[in-house]
DNA sequence: TATGAATGAGCGTTCATTCAT
DNA sequence: TATGAATGAACGCTCATTCAT
């Protein structure tokens, strides 16, 4: 089980074997419940080479959060082609976001599930992620409005409350869809994408609910 | 700090203020990080009685998450009043689901966050009352397409997949508002609201979006 | 399980359904392993009674030895006949013995397992019993050496090393016995009888093997 | 008190010194009474290092019983030579076996007192060593019968009872030179030996006592 | 570059014992 | 006569972390 055990590596690669281990094991068990003794074992390495390259317990949980938030942010980056339409640039995302946490679910269980559960400093790491993808979120709203539907006159708080929606139901879903058998990255990404972008093509026609609207 | 000692209580008076201490302590600091030691001081009793009237930690956490998950949803059901539209029960599920979690944000943190990421037996008990939610929702959208649109062709499957994503955006949105200063509930209520019917209304009409409509 | 519970006893009777509980737990478990909280159910009573009237774990254990110390000894005292010859009375002594440690096993595990385990203070009190059977037995040999063989001329430290030997072996034969399955009473003192009052006839006879006889 | 604290020893030696700590602490004060606190401090190591050479208090238990097992028939192997006629073998390996318990006291205790009170696994790994002495003293017995006797009508059912007596005997006698001042193991074996000796040459002799031939 | 040896501190749990009624 | 409520003290065990090489 884990790594094979091989001697005398370059200090690059051993720290990414062990980051691949704490990867796994924080993923799987959450920061409390995750032993050093574990993740070192599983990197194949003594725990003292853990702590020579990684610091703390601490200082390793830090290292996996930023290697995993910045391939994401990557993965998503990467699959986005300016030149397409804001439609298309947004199914690109939404498909790329989710075939990334498919295929790393362990690390988004961490960026998800752990790293905001234990700690400010943690949770803060991760937001600075999160940020970063809502920003790009709400550029694409704010031109899919003008573009698509020639309406320019959606607020801005409204605009960010629509992203944070957005963002949050595909944090949601990629969890669900990790948890569930069966389930695509593609088909969890039209799914969000068909109810994302019927929303938005109704709130640019100006028809929206609001409470007053309701029969007291 | 934390309750004021009083002594010689009778059993079910202890026994929630013991379960109002592990709510605290568990929703802020998760099943891991949280210590009994911690939970009896903040109750104002001495550790051996905690274990003598909830057992161990594991059925301690299983009280708290039984008790909790039962208020969240007797507070939404309360606020349903069977005799309204279904846009205007919608409306009140989603203002009394985050009305509650605002008023309650630890217990919310246990459910949303804690529950699911600490063994399967814990993770059984709030999946439980999130299917009831989900199975309230997918009932309340079955009827808003026949009441609002007339348009009842919409596939059960369908119909699952959207209550899943809306019950994921409002659980999504209950964490990011408690975590945000300055966002009232009916605030958060009306965002949901807003984007979710306005993507309803559009789906009942036919109009969705998907990757195929993309020019590749 | 255990006693029904009945409320309002006279204290002796308490008492006595206290330590018929004592004796099962403590028989079973240990004076460690056995805990105030079963003795106290098991006898259907309160922890605070049984404090009450025994006052203590320690005079618990000590009045249960003593009862059944006392029990031991009276059932053998009034199995042996006074008008009897020696060879009959060493029997009828025997006999009572087994039959009693294996109608009462938890007492005997009692007397010869734990009580000797733990503590000076208990182990004294076992002494005592058995010092009075050693007694009664090394009586019975010197005069058995006289009735049935003519031999007044055994050495009394001898009389007392063969009394020793063979109390040894009774109590080593009753707990092996209550141990194994199918052996009766009768069977185990026929088994010990045999082997002393042939090791004892031959002793008074002169016949006895010492290592100098041995070659070198 | 306990071994002087020493540093970094290797792992081989560590162990011995926890096992000696350990058959001085389970000897004297039995296994539930036994602290892995004291058990640690008397090797002069931490809790921590025992746990980690050892894994848990029934491991450290049992390891202790295999060791002083093994040493305890190795002593009485070593000492009974095949050479010498059956006599004089009985003698050599009885002397050899209260020599051993009475410089071993703690260890005796251990495997004759507390190994046997304290769960069915203890018990077990003690009987094994028990029945190994009991098959050995068997065929002795056997032996003696005819080399002694010219007999060897002695049925094997009868000699397998006397053989139980025999190591019962011996057992009790050992704990019982233990703890009585001024008695050698010589004087004990002597007792034994010729008490022994006598009932069987007796027995040999097919000179019986049954309880019919006493007077009713 | 790499590790065997070692520990301080803390946690979940239990138990004999007492208090107030 | 009898008990529900309550605790101080310990115990088995684990873990992040360091030292010496």
């Amino acid at each position: 089980m884990g790594v094979v055990k091989t001697k005398r590596m370059p200090r690059a690669v051993r720290e990414q074997q062990m980051l691949d281990a704490a990867v796994r094991i924080f993923g799987q068990r959450g920061y409390m419940a995750a032993s050093m003794d574990d993740i070192a074992e599983l990197a194949g390495v003594s725990k003292p080479l853990v702590y020579l390259y990684l610091n703390s317990k601490d200082d390793l949980f830090s290292a996996v959060i930023r290697r995993e938030a910045a391939a994401l942010t990557e993965a998503v980056r990467e699959a986005v082609r300016l030149d397409q339409p804001a439609d298309r640039r947004l199914w690109d995302g939404l498909l790329a976001f989710f075939t990334h946490t498919a295929q790393h679910p362990d690390a988004w269980s961490v960026l998800h599930l752990h790293a905001r559960t234990h700690g400010e400093r943690f949770a803060a790491e991760v937001t600075e992620m999160r940020r970063d993808i809502v920003t790009f979120v709400t550029r694409l709203v704010a031109v899919a409005a003008r573009e698509a539907h020639g309406n320019p006159a959606l607020a801005d708080e409204e605009v960010a409350g629509l992203a944070e929606a957005l963002v949050g139901a595909a944090e949601s879903l990629a969890t669900w869809a990790n948890a569930t058998e069966g389930v695509t990255a593609r088909q969890t990404a039209a799914t969000l994408m068909n109810f994302a972008w019927s929303g938005l093509g109704n709130l640019m026609s100006g028809n929206r609910w609001t409470p007053s609207t309701a029969r007291p």
